[in-house]
DNA sequence: TTCAGTATGAAGGTCAGA
DNA sequence: TCTGACCTTCATACTGAA
């Protein structure tokens, strides 16, 4: 492919001879580099790209001995080499600056590059639904809408507001609130909260997203930059339920007024799951479970912790050696106390009243007990959301039209359906088919009079698809969606790779189909 | 080949004490 | 304010039985 021998030999050694895609990928980012014309490769060669944490430019940074002098001779800030790198790669200026000013001087080229593909699909399907002529264009990028300003916030925005001049944004990382309560949960003193939505992310439609609240330093700026700049909401669902359940919501939902689903759920495991209270030591003061994930702790471990307990049987208590033993695993698998020395894990309809489903709701129709934990594990938990959707059902007493990407087992479909919000059209993408199934399966049960259209994959919804359903059912009211977290949880110990891994970088597919919709709502209105 | 069961840390937060 | 101990986490890869 024309790589000089020095180049291959750096690539090696920097990614090890294995690593075949780093390796290609590093190879084609130095030559990328090679090729550049003088004037920016002048600026590449400055060493303040070791100062891109996060980004691939890292391994290359020492590459060259010509690039760390001419580094002292021009001292260039981040943003410029990153201007200059998007540029050599194709994008305009106009692009470069506002994916830079949007995402921040420390995303990565792969954050910037992302944010502009995502915002020229955006465009392209306004190319599809017509072209204005009044507005000014940026340049290289095909027709924008004047009339549609707010779905052009990305663009519009950065030239009305003052320039940052790209500040270090490190000070502005989201801090996750303690206590975890959001804007507000039921019974606990909040203080009055105020929150101004920014124009551009104002509805129509309403949008609600959810995601894991610990994922990796900065992917919820990341969030939130795309989705409006609008304010995620930080709640753990320990406040709803017996079972703690971290995670941010961005939503341009109002916040007042909300009420809670009834009757309201148990809040402790005793009252949550009343016949594990007689075989519940004392010195095990767990009154909540942890997060209900995908696994369970396996017949192995409790095997060894009814042993390690049966060696004490003629004493009051353990020692304390084998009650931190035992606590410890409790709390990491949220084992519970089934009789004399014997835990167990959550059996899945355990999990799905702790989640807020109706029993059986994952069961049946050729469904593993492995797949019900893992859809269970990976849904919404239905009190939490449907408070915070509460909100809608004065505004939309004859029926609401619902797009729910990422749907799972249908957490925000029941949600709206136990807080007496008429479906009237839902459109649920999701590409798993045992979790369609689940959701097919309750909307017939319960008897829905409205239209369920089911999807497996979100990158099949372009902008002539949802121009489709949009003109068939009058637009859509509600924009919900919970992007996978493979990547981003602490669970994964593999390939916690941040919105840039394989599945949760389908964050970016969310962002892209919200906007198509409000740029249809908004040539439609 | 499929599938259920099992073993496998690290990142990033909280919190008490100096 | 800093430090260090402690706690929690929408999971993945491997193994063996069917």
């Amino acid at each position: 492919m024309g790589f000089s021998a020095k180049m291959v030999a750096k690539a090696i050694e920097d990614n090890g001879e294995e690593n075949t895609d780093s390796i290609l990928e590093t190879l084609l980012t130095l030559s990328a580099l090679e090729n550049s014309p003088p004037k920016q490769q002048h600026v590449d060669t400055d060493d303040s790209f070791s100062d891109y944490e996060g980004s691939f430019l890292d391994d290359f940074s020492d590459l060259d001995s010509d690039y760390e002098n001419e580094a002292t001779a021009k001292p260039v800030s981040d943003a410029d080499n990153k201007m200059t790198f998007l540029v050599d790669m194709g994008y305009s200026e106009d692009e470069a600056y506002a994916a830079i000013e949007r995402c921040g001087v420390h995303s990565s080229i792969a954050e910037l590059t992302d944010f502009i593909s995502a915002a020229q699909i955006s465009k392209a399907a306004d190319v599809l639904l017509g072209d204005l002529p009044d507005r000014p264009k940026p340049k290289n990028l095909n027709g924008c809408s004047k009339l549609n300003k707010r779905r052009h916030y990305d663009y519009d925005a950065w030239k009305k507001k003052k320039p940052r001049c790209f500040e270090d944004d490190e000070d502005e990382t989201i801090r996750l609130p303690n206590p975890m309560i959001g804007f507000g949960v039921p019974n606990e003193l909040c203080l009055t909260v105020h929150r101004k939505i920014p124009e551009a992310a104002m509805g129509p439609p309403y949008f609600y997203y959810e995601n894991v609240a610990l994922a990796p330093k900065g992917v919820w700026n990341t969030i939130s930059r795309f989705l409006y700049d609008v304010e995620p909401e930080f709640v753990d669902s320990k406040y709803f339920c017996a079972a703690a359940r971290k995670r941010g919501y961005v939503h341009n939902l109002p916040i007042h007024s909300r009420f809670p689903l009834l009757p309201l759920p148990p809040h402790t495991v005793h009252e949550a799951l009343p016949l594990t209270r007689k075989w519940w030591p004392s010195w095990d003061t767990r009154t909540q479970l942890n997060c209900l994930q995908t696994c369970i702790g396996s017949a192995r471990l409790t095997d060894r912790i009814r042993k390690a307990l049966e060696d004490y049987d003629g004493i009051r208590d353990p020692p304390l050696h084998v009650q931190k033993f035992v606590v410890e695993q409790c709390r990491k698998w949220n084992l519970v106390w089934v009789g004399k020395n014997k835990v167990a894990p959550l059996e899945p309809d355990e999990v799905e009243m702790l989640l807020g489903f109706p029993k059986n709701h994952t069961r049946g129709g050729g469904i593993s007990r492995t797949d019900r934990y893992k859809s269970l594990g990976n849904s919404f938990q239905v009190d939490t959301v449907a408070y915070h959707l509460s909100v809608l059902k004065d505004m939309f007493p004859g029926g609401i039209n619902l797009l729910s990407l990422f749907s799972g087992i249908g957490g925000a479909e029941v949600a709206l359906h136990r807080l007496g919000i008429p479906l009237k059209n839902v459109v649920s993408v999701d590409i798993s088919e045992v979790n369609r199934n689940i959701v097919r399966s309750w909307w017939e049960q319960t008897n829905q009079k409205g239209t369920l259209i089911d999807l497996a994959d979100v990158q099949e919804l372009d902008a002539d698809r949802l121009q489709y359903y949009m003109n068939l059912f009058g637009g859509f009211d509600l924009v919900v969606g919970g992007s996978p977290c493979n990547n981003l949880t602490g669970s994964n110990r593999y390939t916690r790779d941040g919105l840039e891994g394989k599945e949760s970088i389908l964050f970016y597919d969310y962002f892209r189909i919200l906007d198509l919709v409000k740029c249809i709502a908004t040539k439609t209105e």
